[in-house]
DNA sequence: ATTCGCAAAGTTTTT
DNA sequence: CTTTGCGAAT
């Protein structure tokens, strides 16, 4: 059978438009699509690979490097559709670089086996490495320095070449630490994430001979998601194409949300300067949303400053008008969003698949899941990683990560006493300071016992067994990998441990076991050359978005970042408020601003037909609850070709003391607190919440509402017109009361007593605070 | 050495 | 509210 008829590269292009058939039939030299959401990017690329292919590029010629497990499946999946047979290589950048470093590894000071630590472990390492350096945090954070770390790493920064962050108080800590934490990671043969790319990166460059080969062997490169590339990645990528420069990064500048990853947008900028002779196609019309979206979404990334202005349009039809929504609370939010699913599908115009819920962090997950399951409407969140999170699953996995590299120093500190076997911290710090002064693994520290004098008899005893079970389930060589992780389960003394204790979390426990023995058992099939150093790449590089299983009909959660590159019929985002989206921690920083309005935008930019952003007036946080505050970019939209609704009826009043939506507006109960008077009664309600927030005087809302028309009423009160016993309400603490006044000027400060009971002192000169009217 | 209990802390986004 | 970590009791 021919698997190339002549004809199918013809029908192939012919479904194309003229811009997207130019970047398909681009063959050689580098290439730069800038695609914007919707722009049929993935077919794009697909097809791109498929024309190579047919054009007799062989397919190992070709490397596709993605940033997600399900990016890399999805064009697998198309592309066999298209051509049939051998697939290139289609991966992500860390599962690429692991490859690479299981061959090359000895060249950067790696044995193949090595281990990848994840979050969990790293942490422990550098914990480790804090203590080995003698050094006690005392007023940061272990985070703190593994951030400095590991944004240091993301920009080529070995520990010689460290030069901290300007004004970072972690800089000199970070200074001391960061040697003995690399260290630490070579000696037990491990890396973390950021290790991967990094190790790739100085070895292409360490080794012109290596360079050359993989450069010669991947002719044709293809990154996706150009846009979240950091320094690292860009450095491997450039090594890899000197040769063949037959790079194609596709991306869009708009859609770049992982700066506070060391993702580095500039790399999309400079990369028409790094290749003259780049072709540059530019997919602008949208395929996936109705004009309504599109003009929303055009309107709130308009607004970014650091941008280059881009045309989006569509074909589409205009469809429904853009809901914005505000509810009560956060219960509010969430059962009128399950019910609006529910009646949907009901009425027979949708599926259950067709929703998805976006938030921007997973906190908010728990109200719509509770309201999902009250209405019994299946969903799926994705959040993939509690599998293997979970303490039973990681101490079996540290099991099989011990058997791969007995140096894990880490993988043996978790489950050196687990489950107990009496060996405590004592025996345990005995055994860590034999291992530290030879230079050697823990597990072979405890393989010499005998010369450990300061252990107790009965601690080396168990130390011993321990290191004989290990040895014991390592012997044989042959055994398949669910048979491994069953022998684990069972020879640690895990199961039995867990058996003993009648308690039903630890049969949920047994369970997870057996689904963890289940999925190695899953992995022998499809892969039955893999080993288990495979299965533990796979465990450690899941990222959460991998687990969506776009087969079933349920809705679907996620937050913000896993939304990227998907599609939904109806899309609602809640959530939309001060301090969330834009998230606190990104309010003071324009450039972090930005970004979170690029985090909205690609929401937005997801729905196909319907979408719907919602906010809430109280929000329940960390156990109380705080007032809440539409987001500033809901004035950046066009809200006069929105649909702006209150649904009436608040859950948390009295029965007979219905509330309707215009109370609210007059000052209703609930709005003892914040009855602050409206100038402009006939405006939407937004504006009423814009009032209250334009008190954090950020420079956007001003512009905003400037642009709006609208006038910062109390916003702009000077510190002197506070008085002591005035109330006032933060957007973040409530409404409270000035107990306090001193000073004057920029330096006016006051106390204040918020009905939460909190006191705090503010600089009335910056402080986001409103008065309110008694 | 282990276990239990309480207190504190801390909560963005993820390979 | 939840989880993590530490300290005291057994």
């Amino acid at each position: 059978m021919d698997v190339n008829p002549p004809h199918a590269d013809d029908t192939l292009l012919a479904s194309l438009t003229d811009a997207q058939r130019e970047a398909v039939e681009h063959m050689e030299g580098p290439l730069l699509i800038l695609a914007g959401p919707g722009s049929g990017k993935t077919r794009v690329v697909t097809h791109r690979i498929a024309h190579l292919i047919r054009q007799g590029v062989p397919s190992r010629n070709i490397l596709g490097l993605t940033f997600t497990n399900k990016a890399a499946d999805e064009m697998r999946q198309r592309l066999a559709r298209l051509v049939p047979g051998q697939p290139p290589w289609m991966g992500t950048f860390h599962g690429f670089c692991s490859r690479l470093l299981r061959r090359h590894g000895p060249l950067v000071g790696l044995a193949e086996n090595f281990s990848i630590l994840d979050t969990t472990d790293s942490r422990r390492m550098l914990k480790n490495a804090i203590k080995e350096a003698g050094i006690t945090l005392t007023h940061t954070s272990l985070d703190a320095i593994r951030d400095e770390i590991s944004w240091a790493k993301s920009r080529l920064m070995l520990p010689d070449d460290y030069q901290p962050r300007l004004g970072q108080m972690v800089g000199d800590l970070t200074r001391e630490i960061y040697p003995v934490y690399r260290r630490l990671l070579l000696e037990t043969n491990s890396v973390d994430f950021d290790d991967l790319l990094l190790h790739v990166g100085t070895l292409l460059s360490d080794s012109e001979s290596v360079r050359e080969e993989l450069d010669q062997r991947f002719r044709y490169i293809l990154v996706d998601e150009y846009q979240d590339t950091n320094m690292v990645q860009y450095a491997i990528v450039q090594k890899l194409s000197m040769t063949h420069r037959n790079l194609a990064a596709t991306g869009d500048p708009d859609q770049s949300i992982y700066g506070w990853r060391g993702a580095d947008v500039s790399n999309i900028l400079r990369f028409e300067e790094d290749y003259p002779e780049v072709k540059v196609v530019r997919l602008e019309r949208n395929y996936r949303s109705s004009k309504c979206i599109l003009r929303v979404a055009d309107a709130l990334i308009e607004h970014n400053q650091h941008r280059k202005h881009k045309e989006l349009y569509t074909r589409n039809d205009e469809g429904q008008p853009v809901r914005l929504v505000r509810y009560m609370t956060g219960h509010d939010e969430a059962d009128d969003v399950a019910n609006q699913v529910a009646a949907a599908v009901a009425s027979g115009d949708r599926q259950y698949r067709d929703f998805a819920i976006f938030y921007r962090v997973n906190a908010l997950s728990r109200a719509l899941e509770h309201a999902l399951r009250r209405l019994q409407i299946p969903y799926q969140v994705v959040r993939g990683l509690e599998f293997y999170q979970r303490k039973e699953v990681r101490d079996l996995l540290a099991y099989l990560q011990l058997l791969n590299n007995p140096r894990n120093d880490v993988a043996f500190q978790r489950i050196i006493n687990m489950p107990p076997r009496g060996i405590g911290k004592k025996s345990l710090e005995h055994l860590e300071r034999h291992a530290r002064r030879h230079r050697i693994s823990f597990f072979d520290a405890a393989g010499e016992v005998g010369l450990i004098e300061s252990l107790t008899r009965r601690a080396s005893v168990s130390i011993t067994k321990f290191v004989a079970i290990i040895s014991g389930i390592a012997a044989d060589p042959d055994q398949d990998l669910a048979e491994l992780v069953a022998r684990v389960a069972t020879e640690s003394g895990y199961r039995e441990f867990l058996g003993e204790k009648e308690e039903s979390l630890d049969e949920d426990r047994l369970a997870n076991i057996d689904e963890l023995i289940s999925a190695a058992r899953e992995f022998d099939e499809m892969f039955p050359d893999e080993g288990l150093e495979r299965f533990l790449e796979q465990t450690a590089l899941v990222a959460d978005i991998d687990k969506l299983d776009p087969d079933p009909d349920q809705v679907t959660l996620m937050t913000l970042h896993a939304a990227k590159g998907l599609e939904f019929p109806t899309v609602f985002i809640v959530g939309v408020e001060a301090g969330l989206l834009p998230h606190e921690r990104s309010r003071d920083d324009e450039m972090q601003c930005e970004e979170e309005r690029r985090l909205l935008f690609v929401g937005i930019t997801r729905a196909e037909q319907e979408l719907q952003l919602s906010y809430t007036r109280r929000r329940m946080m960390r156990g109380t609850h705080r007032t809440a505050i539409a987001s500033e970019f809901l004035l950046e939209l066009p809200r006069g070709e929105m649909e702006m609704i209150e649904p009436p009826g608040e859950a948390d009043y009295p029965e007979g003391l219905a509330v309707s939506a215009d109370n609210f507006i007059d000052g209703g109960p609930a709005d003892r607190f914040d009855g602050i008077d409206d100038p402009h009664p006939a405006s939407e309600n937004l504006d009423r919440d814009s009032l209250v927030e334009n008190l954090s005087a950020r420079l956007t809302t001003a512009a905003a509402m400037a642009r709006d028309g609208l006038e910062p009423s109390t916003g702009g009160m000077a510190p002197e017109d506070y008085s002591e016993g005035m109330l006032v309400e933060h957007p973040r603490y409530g409404p409270g009361r000035v107990m306090e006044l001193s000073g004057k000027g920029p330096k006016r400060t006051a106390t204040i007593k918020f009905f939460s009971g909190e006191e705090k002192k503010f600089r009335l000169a910056f402080a986001p605070l409103a008065a309110i009217v008694e």
